[in-house]
Formats: C-alpha cells, sequence, structure tokens
DNA sequence: CTGAAAGCGCTTACAG
DNA sequence: CTGAAAGCGCTTACAG
C-alpha cells in the first residue's frame, strides 16, 4: 500500500504538498500538482483515514444505536440516517443494544475511544439519564432520537405520541367504543410513557372509565401482544375491551393474530389500532388502521442535528423537535358507527 | 481527555509500561500496576482506538455492505454479523448501495482507507466481477454472502436457491399446477440467476412449457410484482399462470395484492409461493408458502468466514458454503389436489 | 509558493 | 522486570 511518502518521493515534491493537493488546502504550483496526481494515480494511491482521523481528531464517522434493527421501525431510521451522513462523508456504525444497559454503555465507549465523533439513540431508557449526563459533560455529543429523557439537556427528535394516542383514542370513541384498552410496551421508554398518558386524558375527556387490566403489556412485540390480547379477549364480558389500541404494529399483528385464533372477528368484535404504519401495514392482508410515525424524517432530522452540534459544538441551546403524526383509517376498526353494548 | 501519557505521569512509570498493563501483553510489578490501574479509574482514562489502529494497523471494524437495509430481508443478516463481530471486538459499519456499482466501489474505498479492515458483501452483482478481482488481488479482503459472482475466487456463503426454486416448482406441480409462472427480479444478482435455473430445470422434468411472458420481472419488489402480476392475470386464459413464484416474500406480497384487487382469490384461482419466510410471511394474514433462506445463519457464517480470512490472510483456500433450505408449506397453494384445467 | 519538522496517541522491538 | 525511542501515516503551524 502506498502512502504519503511515497506520492511525495515519486513526484519530486514534499509531503506537506502531498497534502495539500490532496485537500485543495493552499494553492500548489499547477507542474507539481500534475506530478502529484500523476503518481497517486499510478500507485494507485488512497490516503489513510486512520491516520488523518488521529492527526485531526476526528473519524468521520457516527453511530446509530438501535435495541433491535431487526424490529422493521428501525431501517428506515438508520437508512436516513446514512443517506445523510454520506453527503458529509460521513460512515455509520450500527449498534444492537436489546435494550440492555451496559450495550448502550459499550456504545458511549465507541465516541470515548475515538471510534466515531458522535451517537444517535433511538433507544434510550430512563435509566440512562445519568450515563448520558455525564457523557455529555465531558464533551461528547449524542442525540437522541424516537425515544426522549425527561430532564436531559439534549437535542433531540421524537414524534408526537401524546397526540397520536389522543386521536387513535378519540376515532375509537367517535366509532362508539367505550371499551378500550391500551397496551404498553417496555418500562423505561418515553414512548410507552407518552401514549399511555394521551390513552388516559383521552378516556378521562371522554368520560369513559379504565380497568387496570386494559393496561397490561405487549412488549411492544409480538408474542407478548398476541399473549395479552388471550388475556385481554379471555376477561368477563363486562369487562372485555371491543377496543385495543396496541404500541406498535408489530405488536397489533400480534393482536390480530390472537383475535383470528380465538375467532374474534375484526373489527366486527374488536377494533384495533396501532402504532407506526410499517409497510406490511398497508398491505391488502393487513389493512391496519394505524397512527403514522415519520420514521424517515426522524432519522433524517437526528443526523442533521447531529451535525450540526458536532460543527458549533457548545452545550447549548439544544432542539428538541417533535413530529406530528397522522391517523391512517384502514380497516382494523369498522368503517361506520356500529352499536356496541 | 487523558491520554496514556497522563497516566504514566500520574502513575510514575513508563507510557510503555501502561500499555503493557493495558493490554495485559507482559508481566508488570504487581505494585505499578496497581498505581496505573488506580490512575486510569482516576482519570477515566480510555485508550485511543484511532491511534492504536494505526500504529498496529487494524481498525477492528467491518462493513456491512448491503442493497436496502430497508428490505426486511437483510436486517436478520446485519443483526447476525453485529453478534459475531462484537464478540470479537469488531465493530460494524453499515453500507446501502442500492444496487448501485459505484456504491460498492465507495465500499471497497472504505477498506482501503483502513476505516474498516474487512468487508461482507450481500449485494454482490455480476458487473462488480473485475472490481472485487482487482480489490482481493491487492491483498485486501472482502466475503460474499447471499449473492455470489461467478468464476470469482473468495469466501462466500449462499443458499442453495437451485433446490429450493426446484422444491416450489415440484411442490406446485404436484398440486396439479402446469401453468407456472416465475417471476425473477434485478439482473446480474446471482439469485434470480440461480432460481431460474431451478425453475427451468423442474419445469423441464415435469415435461411442462413454458411461455415467455412468465418469465417478466417482478424486480424482487412489491410494486413491481404488482404490477407484473396484473399483467400476468390478463394474459389469456390458454396462457393465464395458476401458480406464480415471487423471487421474494415482499414481491410475493405484491402478487396477493394484485390477485385480491383483481378478485382472483388465492389459494383456489392462483397459487403463489415466495422465498425468504419473512417473519410476516407466517402471519395469520398472510400464511405465505415459501423457501425459507436461513438469514441469520447466512449471516453469521459470513462473518465467521471474514473473521478466519482476516486472521490466516492468504489468497486461497476459498470456501463456498452453500446453505440448505426449506419449503414452508402454508396457505397460499391449497391444501390437496384440486383439478386444475 | 514550498518544505522540514512536530505531533496526534498509541505499540513494540531493542537495550538494559 | 522496565524504559527510551522509533514509527504507524497523516496535517499544519512555522519559517523561509
Amino acid at each position: 500500500m502506498a502512502t504519503i511518502k511515497d506520492i511525495a518521493q515519486k513526484s519530486g515534491v514534499s509531503v506537506a504538498t502531498v497534502s495539500y493537493v490532496l485537500n485543495n488546502t493552499r494553492w500548489v504550483h499547477e507542474e507539481k500538482r500534475k506530478r502529484v496526481l500523476e503518481a497517486i494515480s499510478e500507485l494507485n494511491y488512497v490516503p489513510n483515514a486512520v491516520a488523518r482521523g488521529l492527526r485531526v481528531q476526528k473519524s468521520k464517522a457516527i453511530s446509530f444505536v438501535v435495541s433491535d434493527i431487526t424490529n422493521p421501525f428501525y431501517p428506515d431510521l438508520a437508512k436516513a440516517c446514512e443517506d445523510l451522513a454520506q453527503t458529509k462523508g460521513f460512515t455509520i456504525n450500527i449498534l444492537n443494544t436489546d435494550d440492555k444497559p451496559d450495550r448502550t454503555q459499550f456504545a458511549l465507549n465507541q465516541v470515548r475511544e475515538g471510534k466515531v465523533d458522535g451517537i444517535i439513540v433511538t433507544s434510550a431508557l430512563e435509566q440512562d439519564r445519568e450515563h448520558f449526563q455525564k457523557f455529555m459533560e465531558q464533551g461528547y455529543v449524542i442525540v437522541l432520537a424516537n425515544r426522549s429523557v425527561k430532564g436531559l439537556q439534549v437535542d433531540s427528535v421524537v414524534a408526537d405520541n401524546f397526540n397520536g394516542a389522543v386521536m387513535a383514542t378519540n376515532h375509537l370513541h367517535e366509532l362508539g367504543h367505550k371499551k378500550i384498552a391500551f397496551m404498553p410496551g417496555i418500562s423505561g421508554s418515553s414512548i410507552t410513557q407518552s401514549r399511555m398518558n394521551g390513552y388516559l386524558q383521552a378516556m378521562e375527556d371522554a368520560g369513559l372509565t379504565i380497568h387496570p387490566e386494559w393496561l397490561t403489556s405487549g412488549e411492544a412485540r409480538y408474542s407478548g401482544s398476541y399473549k395479552t390480547t388471550q388475556f385481554l379477549l379471555g376477561l368477563p364480558e363486562w369487562k372485555r375491551p371491543t377496543a385495543i389500541i396496541s404500541l406498535t404494529d408489530i405488536g397489533a399483528l400480534g393482536v390480530l393474530d390472537a383475535a383470528t385464533d380465538l375467532e374474534v372477528s375484526v373489527p366486527d368484535d374488536l377494533a384495533v389500532i396501532g402504532f407506526d404504519d410499517l409497510f406490511i401495514s398497508g398491505t391488502r392482508s393487513v389493512q391496519l388502521t394505524t397512527v403514522k410515525i415519520p420514521r424517515y424524517e426522524m432519522g433524517s432530522i437526528a443526523t442533521s442535528l447531529l451535525m450540526e452540534r458536532l460543527e458549533k459544538g457548545g452545550k447549548s441551546d439544544f432542539q428538541e423537535i417533535v413530529l406530528p403524526v397522522e391517523l391512517i383509517v384502514r380497516k382494523t376498526c369498522g368503517k361506520r358507527k356500529t352499536e356496541i353494548k
């Protein structure tokens, strides 16, 4: 592998000059410039990014931290991140945490080690607060996407989860439902919290009462939601929900399948709403009514925030961006008001 | 940020000694050792990976190159890659190519720049052959997963696509189908090629004739497959297929939706088989019969192959691993033989 | 307009 | 058992 030294020798200039033409960072005599360029192409030279990184103390890489890239919610975020990062010459590292705090710590370490310049975390938990706080105090940069952390001063972008849940609940209420269950995900996630609050608020505003069983977690995943639905549908009729709001579309798929297996028909006997609007949800086979979360946009904005922060530095003027959501009405809630006992 | 020098000073030893205790690479007097460790924890020191990387000429990172991480086929591969890489202390870079050759070139450059030690490409195309060849001749390491490149000497892992297609075709034939269409994806991909060959072979063995229209591409995506299905189903009855093999499950979803919209019922009037066995395919709403591709295993093996090659080096003894596939019979092909005209 | 040299933060022969 | 020093491949003040 040729190095800058080889190029300098071959073209009879100093390594400094080679560096200058490489980076176009100061005027070089045309003649020399040409010789350098020739040597570069002849020796098939490509500058070593690690050496450069060490010298300028920048890696031109960022980490994208996610609980599980296998969850169809996240790839869009990751894609957006890469699309944008790439235009700025950044490379992206992906890191699955499985929502385990020590994996998140590991992610923070990547920037401490200088492997990446900053980090986007989509899997923040309440219990990460102190670690993030300390991390930022040390001058490292982080931006939160998707999940936020209460009381933490940091750049972040989240969906308007509260209102999404309000919209979902109201929609069901307008359709005549009174027994509406809300199926939360893991605790410590701001998403569960905000959506639950929206649901609670809307239920109260509608004058509807809530049975504690209606708040049983489905872990936001397929199988958890499947099981919780079995439980919910097995409740005595007076408190058996006629509608279920699932924290995610993937969870809603579990709800739908449990209903199918129990032979309760959707939307006639059970209405279901998800969150996310995954590709699959719009498919003829599924036709799930759901609250659409603008994932690509979220990833894009998170990346911009990170880039900005990387440029300007500092620990103030943090931005918290809340993206509007949209209720996508499809076929899992019924199209018209039907009498519900 | 503390450096190794700070630690050396604070604990009154040489930087060499600090390095040795850090890496546990030679015996250090217990006393000093303790002082070093103390200094490290007091100053919150974490070694700079970039400096280390420059010195040892290894980045401890690999790239995972994919056409589109947003395609639900790939995250499992990426996850497997990260899971395994992580145990070896490697970090993983993700890179979407959109099947554009220049993006693949860009990926190769990451290793030329020393940003990563090697690269796993899941998006290889026939037209990449020369570039890969040259790349490997320069001593860089690459392993192919999912898609292979004919005539290229390289470590690789692919599914047994030929037999998968044979199994799918035979299954349909046994069910009584004679007019079986096969919907290819993009050209240049070994997947389309192998599966098409399997289909062709099985059709011939069954003594079935093929109309050229039956080989119209669906681009392996939802909308392309949707359109191609409209076309196929619009053919005059004597050559309208009664069964469609889609190159992917995502494509099969498009086939299914087109059928629904055209009011041809599955499996009664149309049988469909996909490839992949995505999570969604097993769902009650879909119940797609499909050829299962062991994605996680594939990602895992690709990563092992890369790690091995990184350790032993060399340009010989390349391994080509072919993973067995499995036909998962669900509901889109009919359960029993029905008479088909 | 251009070059010699310091230095980024490590590891690792080499010498003692 | 331990340290001084070279060197990985760059960039960038500094001097001319």
